[in-house]
RNA sequence: CGGGGAGUAGCGCAGCCCGGUUAGCGCGCUUGGUUCGGGACCAAGAGGUCGAGGGUUCAAAUCCCUCCUCCCCGACCA
């Protein structure tokens, strides 16, 4: 492709509506154009880039006998409705009416007319098991759509189902498919981590998560670097806090602390330290109230209580704390309050002469301890990991890191195939229901990942089996000699099957270098004076600005060679 | 949903408090010339419903009201 014939839009100046590194870069690069809140359109760059993608994608499904199927994005209200979802999806879906006043939705995931067709389609073990997959476009209408192809509420997902008939045909459908993501996210050329991930409302028993380790990412993850232990934050263990700690205030004691709410705003005023204060969080489930506490250094990991309640929990507001409790919330605590459940968190176990709120405003109540001022009926890890905390498995030190989801696989079960009515005849006749594994991958995720990951100073870095392409030609002047041999050069490696880009602008030298740079291209090829002197041409690879120089015969060799070095190093 | 910020030429911004000729600047764009290994230089030029609607005023980018769009932070851990 000629530069001049192209689209490549490229900006000077960062876009205002950029903020992290990727989403800045592609808008630059001129690969993707924002065209509504989260709502992009693909340049031919970052459309080439999201081929390549897909490419890789579509052979490691093929590979594991994956069929590709093409769902329609319009969804009406009739097939939402089996699964409950029109109403539970609430605002995140988008919604619209035909002309006849028909209500229907812009499909945020294909859950639902993937089942209807096995319902309608699958009938007995002989049709076991399936793997069907697609590509296509989501639409969630996101609260807060952010950080460029991150988080979009109109944007490209590979989805895929397995089906089958028994628990170890699932077990081995999910193998199939962490091997597959494994190698797509390898060959996409990024360094992720594999973790324990939370299966969410869905239920089913096992899930993993596909992340990238960044600073921009909406995940976060707890990792030990001394055993393979790595989970989603949402669920990750903790070597359980069972220090015994002692108070400062020896005797109960009701005593006044006139707007004192915080863990840090009581620490302060008692003068004791945040490891002897019990937290106490009200939350809601099935209009029971329960109360959780905590160690006022910790913090409440909601999902994990769900698990622990068994259904979803949601924490009270403060005004429904004053409304129920009559106190404001900053002041509650676990002493003659009316709740149906009290849930202590292990860390609260070993307090001695702790810190509570008194269920008064402007009163603690200090020298209280569980098990003598108060019952706790139940004691259960509740609490957020956090950076420091051991880990479960090896007593090392976990660390907390940002992440990116790029995919996410988990073993749905018959949870789904219960509800949606998802049956198939056994050997015996008996109707059984399928089991069913769920995965998916974000496309445009894995795009802003790699920037995320590699892009430097200079620009983006892509790596070589996702770049919009292989070879960027850069003739530093476009006239006499090096006009021609640039010509020759881009024809010979055209032809030679070579996914070139050739810089034909009558530009200076210092925009073609600053673009090539911003653009990531892996291998840039200079001519210019050193072509004028000795007949040389410059290969010089953009991850690591290291560059040789060959003469015409050797070129497409040594082009080969880096290429081939560069897929061993894991494609950068 | 709560809080904050922004919308002026293709892009990035100034002007707005304190209303007053033809609304500026940088980059980009067009034409001509000189350049040609890290975002060149000279000259000439084109390009604007100042987000939309309404109001105040002799006069509104500027003041007031309503709405739209975009961005950021938060969404209750007491």
């Amino acid at each position: 492709m000629k530069w001049r014939k192209s689209f490549i839009p490229t900006l000077r100046e960062i876009p205002r509506e950029g903020d992290i590194k990727s989403h800045i870069l592609l808008l630059k690069g001129g690969f993707i154009r924002q065209v509504a809140s989260g709502v992009y359109a693909f340049l031919p760059l970052g459309w080439r880039v999201f081929k390549k993608v897909s490419q890789i994608i579509r052979e490691e499904m093929e590979r594991i006998g994956a069929q590709e199927f093409y769902y329609p994005s319009l969804i009406p209200r009739e097939l939402w409705e089996l699964s409950g979802r029109w109403i539970s999806f609430g605002d995140d879906m988008f919604r619209l009416k035909d002309r006849k006043s028909r209500d229907l939705s812009l499909a945020p995931t294909h859950e639902e007319v993937v089942s209807e067709l096995i319902k309608k389609e699958i009938r007995s073990y002989k049709d076991l098991p399936q793997i069907w997959y697609q590509i296509q476009t989501k639409f969630r209408d996101e609260p807060r759509p952010r950080a460029g192809l991150l988080r979009c509420r109109e944007f490209a997902m590979k989805d895929s189902y397995s089906l089958d008939a028994t628990w170890e045909e699932l077990d081995k459908s999910y193998e199939l498919h962490y091997d597959a993501y494994s190698k797509i996210f390898k060959r996409c050329g990024l360094v992720f981590n594999i973790v324990e991930a939370s299966t969410g409302v869905m239920g089913g028993k096992e899930s993993h998560e596909f992340m990238v380790e960044s600073s921009s990412g909406e995940d976060s993850l707890a990792i030990c670097h001394e055993c393979s232990y790595s989970a989603n934050l949402e669920i990750a263990e903790a070597y359980p806090m069972n220090e015994e700690i002692e108070g400062k205030y020896k005797s109960k004691e009701k005593i006044h602390t006139p707007d004192v709410r915080s863990v840090q705003e009581v620490s302060e005023f008692l003068g004791v330290t945040s490891r002897e204060i019990i937290k106490s969080i009200l939350f809601k489930r099935n209009g029971k109230k329960v109360l959780a506490l905590v160690r006022g250094d910790c913090e409440i990991n909601e999902a994990k209580l769900a698990r622990v309640l068994g259904g979803e929990v949601r924490i009270f507001e403060s005004g429904e704390i004053l409304e129920e409790f009559g106190v404001s919330a900053g002041f509650v605590g676990p002493l003659e309050i009316n709740v149906d459940e009290i849930v202590g968190d292990y860390s609260v176990k070993g307090i001695k002469n702790g810190v509570v709120g008194a269920n008064e405003d402007n009163y603690h109540i200090v020298g209280v301890t569980p098990g003598v001022d108060f019952e706790v009926k139940k004691f259960a890890d509740i609490r957020k990991v956090k950076q420091g905390d051991l880990c479960p498995k090896c007593k090392s030190p976990l660390e907390i890191k940002n992440a990116i989801e790029l995919g996410h696989i988990f073993k749905l079960g018959t949870r789904y195939s219960e509800t949606m009515d998802v049956y198939y005849a056994d050997k015996d006749g008996q109707l059984k229901p399928v089991i069913m594994g769920s995965y998916g991958i974000g496309l445009g995720r894995i795009m802003a990942a790699a920037q995320e990951l590699y892009a430097d100073e200079d620009g983006m870095v892509w790596p070589l089996s996702i770049a919009p392409f292989d070879i960027h030609i850069l003739p530093l002047e476009m006239r006499g000699r090096i006009k021609d041999e640039a010509d020759r050069l881009y024809k010979k490696l055209v032809q030679k099957g070579e996914e070139v880009l050739m810089d034909d602008r009558d530009e200076t030298p210092g925009v073609k270098f600053k673009d090539a740079d911003l653009l990531g291209i892996p291998l840039r090829i200079t001519i210019g004076r050193k072509f004028m002197e000795k007949n040389l041409f410059e290969i010089r690879v953009r991850k690591t600005k290291e560059s040789i120089e060959t003469d015409g015969n050797e070129i497409y060799d040594k082009i080969q060679n880096i290429k081939g070095e560069l897929l061993k190093n894991g494609n950068l």
